[in-house]
DNA sequence: CCAATTATCCGAAACGTTTCGGATATTTGT
DNA sequence: ACAAATATCCGAAACGTTTCGGATAATTGG
């Protein structure tokens, strides 16, 4: 492979003046940086990135710590979509994304900061941690540039994106309430994301502004999973009859509700609506077709890569985003029925 | 952080014998061993890749080149399933993925030798890519280990993995005759897959074996996107009525053709039966569920880690590995009717 | 025209590892 | 007891960059 001295050989110059003619620094002369790029092209020259790396600490790579990406969450193309945003941004700016393995048995042993600095990465995207994660915490502390997915923390090096969970739910309870509901179960994901709380939130005010009481009872986890989410729509539908609609905090976890409820011979909507969050491609083309709640997961991820390449390179820039919810409607929710 | 130097100093010995410990040589004491073992262990100390992989050229990091990891794959998991499959073997041997950012224009400017060399990775995967693919060309004559997915070529340093599309299809045309069905169309990807190769392959196969002629306009490319499913099934149900069923090489393009199945006013699979190809998460929740040819893409993504780490720690393996496909019959096939 | 500034370049150190070649001390064989 | 083999360690070079501090030549200001 041709190096930076290979270059400077054939063009005549050092290689200081190679270095600082191709990293676009003002002290060389215009005709030399000139020939110099042609020696350059020429031989087809493209710096060693290790060499880069280690004396200037600065690599153009993000690290991704991604806790989803395995086996089990192949039918939630959440990550996936993320992922996609994330590469498109990073492609159009130049820089390359490292998956980092992280099992959580692999957590104990190497910190989050050994995990960065050995593999030099400029900064990390981290997505699916729950808040009470190790890394989460040690994270805070090292001086790091990261940005968080759906974790809203707000501190220095730090930025996050995430949906208007909020928003979204209250939406959604809304949009039940407006069919008539009164009786409404909310199958929620676990006290350990941020996300949850937010959408329990979104569920309460809605009920709240509408009159209606909030009981605990009403609401169970699923873990965002679809057994998960099958278990507890089975759990709130016997015991409590009276519901006529549920919420759940993910799509996944209302295609398992959907099993539930057809394995306990009711139909949706007629005798229960069903609402999920996300907007997965399966929501789509199950049937019936789910009414949810969309995240723009692309953008979602998009953005995620932008705010953190734009701390790195210094840029002033807006740290915190949250997008909108949309309510997108389909079969799955229908007039409450009279009992 | 801590480097290399500072477990030496602190053990009293010097760095040679650090780095020699740490990495399993066997000319150091056992004694001597523990305790830069033990200093390195309390220091929190891991070796600086970059520097490792400057002097060693070994990495650790596997480079995937991924041409499908964009804004309009998203409801194609295909692509999610491999990396969710890579990803894990990799965390299992230790290794790290680092995704290239390669938009088409990039590729012109940068080989896939000064790609891989300046990134240092110790091998890639590739999928996605056209047989017409400039990278292709060159990564057959650069020394780097590579496995590629989809595509079968035999060289030195080379492995691939891929699915038995003749089998896969054969099973599905078979099938369709099997329901009575003689006049059976296909929409392909494009030529410069060659999974349309051996899949069409199969088609052929399958109508030879029961005595149909094979009739070339009974077939039509739809890109593999769904879009371009949906107008080539357009166009053949048209143009050619007597059609009952329509293979299609990929689920997508199978949903493509539902569209306008459904656009002509005919009904699946009363009017036209449908096959696609992957069994992507759409295809069993979609109406009809689609009858499919499943391929183990997280498997494939997995064996594809294996056998290019294999090949890097120079284990002997088979380094060209064909999946079964699996006939997943479900509501979108039905028995011919009747004209 | 001389001093001061500017433009342009370069040598050498540094980044954190691995490894080659050798050095020293210890053990073995006879 | 002595040569040979072995076990254990280390110094220094090398990997390919970037950058600090300075050197030289050209330009400017008065």
């Amino acid at each position: 492979m041709t190096t930076i001295k290979d270059v400077a050989r054939m063009a005549g110059v050092s290689v200081t003046t190679v270095s600082r003619a191709l990293n676009g620094h003002d002290d060389v002369n215009p005709e030399t940086r000139r020939r110099i790029q042609e020696v350059a092209d020429q031989l087809g020259y493209s710096p060693n990135i290790a060499a880069r790396t280690l004396v200037s600490k600065r690599s153009r790579t993000l690290g991704l710590l991604l806790s989803a990406l395995t086996r089990n969450s192949v039918k939630d193309n959440i990550v996936f979509e993320m992922l996609c945003g994330m590469n498109d941004r990073a492609a159009e700016l130049d820089y390359d994304l490292v998956l980092f393995n992280t099992t959580p048995q692999k957590q104990r042993q190497k910190s989050y900061k050994a995990l960065c600095k050995e593999r030099g990465v400029d900064g990390v995207i981290m997505m699916g941690m729950r808040l009470n994660d190790p890394y989460l915490e040690e994270m805070l502390h090292a001086a790091i540039p990261c940005v968080l997915i759906d974790i809203p923390i707000e501190r220095k090096n730090i930025g996050y994106v995430m949906t208007d969970n909020i928003q979204g739910s209250l939406e959604a309870v809304t949009h039940l309430i407006g069919l008539g509901h009164r009786h409404i179960g909310m199958i929620n994901g676990h006290a350990q994301a941020a996300v949850s709380i937010q959408r329990l939130d979104g569920y309460r005010q809605a009920l709240e502004r509408h009159g209606i009481p909030f009981d605990e009872r009403y609401v169970e986890d699923g873990e965002f999973r679809e057994d998960g989410g099958k278990d507890a729509a089975y759990r709130l539908l016997t015991s409590h009859p009276e519901l006529t609609a549920i919420f759940c905090a993910s799509d996944l976890m209302a295609l398992g509700a959907l099993q539930a409820i057809r394995a306990l011979g009711k139909r949706v909507p007629e005798d229960i609506s069903i609402i999920g969050f996300d907007n997965i491609v399966a929501a789509q083309y199950c049937t019936p077709a789910l009414t949810t709640v969309n995240q723009d997961k692309y953008q979602m991820g998009y953005l995620a890569a932008t705010i953190l390449i734009d701390m790195l390179e210094g840029r002033q820039v807006q740290r915190y985003r949250t997008m909108p919810a949309e309510l997108i409607v389909r079969a799955s929710t229908g007039p409450a029925r009279g009992d």
